[in-house]
DNA sequence: AGCACGCCGACT
DNA sequence: GTCGGCGTGCTC
């Protein structure tokens, strides 16, 4: 880096200017001249303190520099240098542009995706005194004479500050009087939000270290005081060298509290000190957990190597059950014991303690998680321990930002995982594919896994750009479930009006009886999706998305699911004034309501976003499920994503209508892998378990495929349809979202708009597709 | 994202 | 006649 720097500089008093992206939507980056005090020590990566517009102090990462003065414009000055070193590397910067260009977003995007908040340093206003400034003056009152003294005594104050001095929130109608007074006036300055972590230390004071004859005389002196003797005696315990104790540790062991300690510190027998840890630094100890392979899994391991002689990208297809895992964690073992880097991306759900803790004692190495429940301070912390080159980091998509100096390995885990692609706010991407360009950027080679390949994976396992390998046994012989259709139209003749057909039921009952577990899939969450009026057929929709509110029965509210407004439940219908109100359709608050009437007995949890809103619920929920404290769970995709549960033996599919039905190009692919995954969760142990599928289309394609474990037929079906449609993996999509406030202008915009575009792309005019938000 | 510039309704 | 509404455009 620092070689590259010395190329744009070869004379120091040249002048230099350094291009800069701060986190906004601006259509390109700022130029800004660089002092010559900062000269020597400004580099790519790093961030730099710079204004943009009237007032307002921005910290920027610099991506480039150059010697080439812009012509049209007097750029501003960098103000300051934030960080001693970059926080990013040139690998990045080159990731950034790429995905600013393909995912047609601008860089200030991207670097707010990119950075942790921390990093995009928060800006504090500072209160200063105004030159005219007097605080004799009379007409001030009493707080206004508060914050006249304290900022005579201090020069400068925060918000914060002048909060703290009145002892109330609600300081800035205060300050604005004082502004419009012209008493005082305000500046802007960049405040760092990262709080390090800080553990304090008890050390031996210096003239009793190994001076026994004093400490005897200590310990004599402290004989009247039990509880400081007590611990000082826990402090020799737990002081093996003189690098000192952990305070909590020895309060802990001592049973003591900080008030016992302080008058041993006061004494100058004992003394604290402060040491900056990172949240990340390995403390658990890692009970190491030897892995077998079976023979299956050691050839697939061979395979993927031989692949990654030639192909940087390797597909690795194993039914579900058949250990991938294994062959991830041998794979990333063989490569740290090289010295290799690795980057390890899961779909988020997939990112609990207990699977970390998993994969670190099977590994037998630390794993640095990056997801999106880490607070703000510990994503800084990983950002530290990446830049300090920990071999290993286990991330969800954003992981891919996370500032690499060397990658040897990616593995994507799930790789068909929709939750890999970013939908809404720009940037747009798709962690999978971006991590294929990050790994060309790195020459590091990419194992995507799955049980259900998407079908992008496997088109380009076909025009050769990715390796193949295959695991079609599941690990330990365990056999693949059996799967049953009920066909609900058949139901329905014999009197059934539910959701739960009498066979499932029955089913259910019969698991329970064995002192088995039961998984029911609905992917819908609430109670039911439509909530509309028996006279006139209107459905309540969302005042912001036009789309269907769902009624949620617990709550008493219609929701949308989409944008997350919340509506009283009406009970007038807005279009035709009628009190004919119904709702219709089932999501998993119903199945629940209903699954407890027919099962009284049973233990019933959902696992939906709705029962894991907090923090560590999604975990806890998991956990009873395991100790069978709940008998059955019913849930939405969450229950399809990875989970091994030794003591399930059915699990019930209520409505595939619901997920083949899907507008979506891909809702085939999706139905189907879905399906799979939920399958793959039973019968894991002992025995073979049961998957039954509810269905009024027992003949659908997607079904048979399902039954008749036709994968491989399945996957050619829809690549044909795909390649007819000219939808991807063999045409590449775009979506434009047109928007006005006006209907009118929006459609007439929008019909020039896919004139203009027919007529210069050619893209052929009978495919309309219009999007409309 | 802010903030300034700029053009149309309810007030002194 | 002005204060202020938020529509539009710019930020080195």
């Amino acid at each position: 880096m620092a070689d590259i720097f010395e190329s744009y500089h070869p004379d120091a008093s040249a002048p230099a200017y350094a291009t800069v992206v701060v986190p906004l939507k601006l259509p390109k980056t700022l130029t800004y001249s660089v002092p010559a005090a900062l000269f020597e020590s400004i580099q790519i990566g790093q961030r730099v303190e710079v204004q943009v517009g009237k007032s307002k102090v921005y910290s920027g990462i610099v991506v480039d520099m150059t010697d080439i003065m812009p012509s049209n414009y007097e750029p501003r000055p960098i103000l300051s240098i934030v960080d001693d070193l970059p926080i990013l590397f040139d690998e990045q910067i080159r990731f950034w542009k790429w995905l600013a260009d393909y995912y047609c977003c601008t860089l200030g995007e991207i670097m707010i995706a990119a950075l942790p908040a921390h990093l995009k340093l928060a800006r504090e206003i500072q209160i200063l005194p105004s030159p005219f400034f007097n605080p004799d003056y009379p007409d001030l009152s009493h707080k206004e004479y508060l914050i006249a003294e304290a900022l005579k005594n201090n020069g400068e104050m925060s918000i914060e500050g002048i909060q703290k001095l009145l002892n109330q929130k609600s300081v800035y109608r205060l300050i604005k009087k004082l502004i419009e007074k012209k008493y005082i006036f305000v500046k802007e300055r960049l405040k760092e939000r990262y709080v390090p972590k800080i553990k304090k230390y008890i050390h031996l004071s210096e003239h009793l270290e190994g001076n026994d004859t004093e400490l005897n005389e200590v310990f004599k002196k402290l004989s009247r005081a039990p509880k400081q003797e007590a611990l000082l005696l826990a402090f020799f315990q737990l002081a093996e060298n003189s690098s000192g104790v952990e305070k909590t540790e020895l309060l802990v062991k001592a049973n003591a509290a900080t008030s016992h300690l302080n008058p041993l510190i006061k004494k100058g027998i004992l003394f604290e000190s402060k040491k900056q840890i990172n949240r990340f630094d390995k403390e658990d100890d890692i009970d190491e957990k030897e892995i077998k392979l079976s023979p299956a899994q050691t050839t697939a391991i061979d395979e993927i190597e031989n692949h990654f002689k030639e192909k940087s990208t390797v597909l690795l297809h194993g039914v579900t059950g058949s250990g991938k895992t294994n062959i991830y964690i041998e794979l990333i073992k063989k490569t740290i014991v090289e010295g290799g880097k690795v980057l390890y991306l899961v779909p988020e759900i997939a990112l609990t303690t207990q699977i970390i803790k998993r994969l670190i004692d099977q590994l037998g190495t630390d794993i640095i998680p990056y997801h999106s429940r880490l607070n703000n301070n510990e994503r800084v912390d990983v950002w530290k321990k990446i830049i300090d080159k920990h071999p290993v980091v286990l991330g969800a998509r954003s992981a891919v930002f996370l500032p690499f100096q060397q990658l040897d390995l990616i593995i994507v885990d799930e790789e068909h995982d929709s939750s890999f692609k970013q939908y809404d706010p720009a940037p747009r991407y798709n962690a999978r594919d971006a991590a294929m360009v990050l790994a060309n950027i790195f020459r590091a080679k990419v194992l995507l896994g799955t049980a259900t390949p998407s079908l992008e994976s496997i088109h380009n396992v076909n025009n050769k750009k990715y390796g193949l390998v295959e695991l079609k046994e599941r690990y330990g012989g365990l056999q693949m479930p059996r799967i049953e259709i009920i066909d609900l139209k058949k139901e329905v003749q014999i009197g059934f009006t539910k959701q739960i057909s009498a066979p499932l039921i029955d089913a259910i009952k019969y698991t329970l009886d064995n002192n088995e577990q039961v998984i029911l899939f609905q992917n819908r969450r609430g109670y039911s999706p439509i909530y509309k009026c028996t006279t006139c057929e209107n459905k309540i929709k969302c005042i912001n998305c036009d789309v269907n509110l769902t009624y949620h029965k617990y709550r008493n509210i219609l929701n949308c699911h989409y944008c997350g407004y919340d509506s009283e439940l009406i009970e007038v219908c807005p279009a035709c004034g009628n009190r004919t109100m119904e709702i219709k359709g089932f999501g998993t608050e119903r199945i629940e309501d209903e699954l407890t009437e027919s099962l009284p007995e049973a233990r019933i949890q959902r696992l939906d976003l709705d029962t894991t809103r907090s923090k560590y619920s999604y975990e806890k929920i998991i956990h009873q499920f395991e100790n069978k404290e709940i008998d059955i769970l019913i849930g939405t995709q969450m229950v399809t994503k990875g989970l091994d549960f030794e003591h399930v033996s059915l699990v019930g599919i209520l409505s595939a209508d619901m997920l083949m039905a899907y507008p979506d190009f891909r809702s085939a692919e999706r139905a189907y892998q879905l399906m799979m995954q939920v399958a793959g969760r039973p019968g894991r142990i002992h025995k073979q378990g049961h998957v039954m599928i509810q269905t009024y289309q027992p003949d659908h394609r997607i079904i048979h495929h399902i039954t008749h474990n036709s994968q491989d037929e399945f996957i050619k079906e829809e690549l044909t349809q795909r390649n007819e449609w000219k939808y991807p993996p063999y045409h590449r999509m775009i979506k434009i979202s047109v928007k006005h406030k006006k209907t009118d202008a929006l459609n007439d915009g929008a019909k020039i708009l896919a004139i203009e575009l027919r007529k210069q792309s050619g893209v052929y005019p009978e495919n309309k597709k219009t999007n409309q938000r």
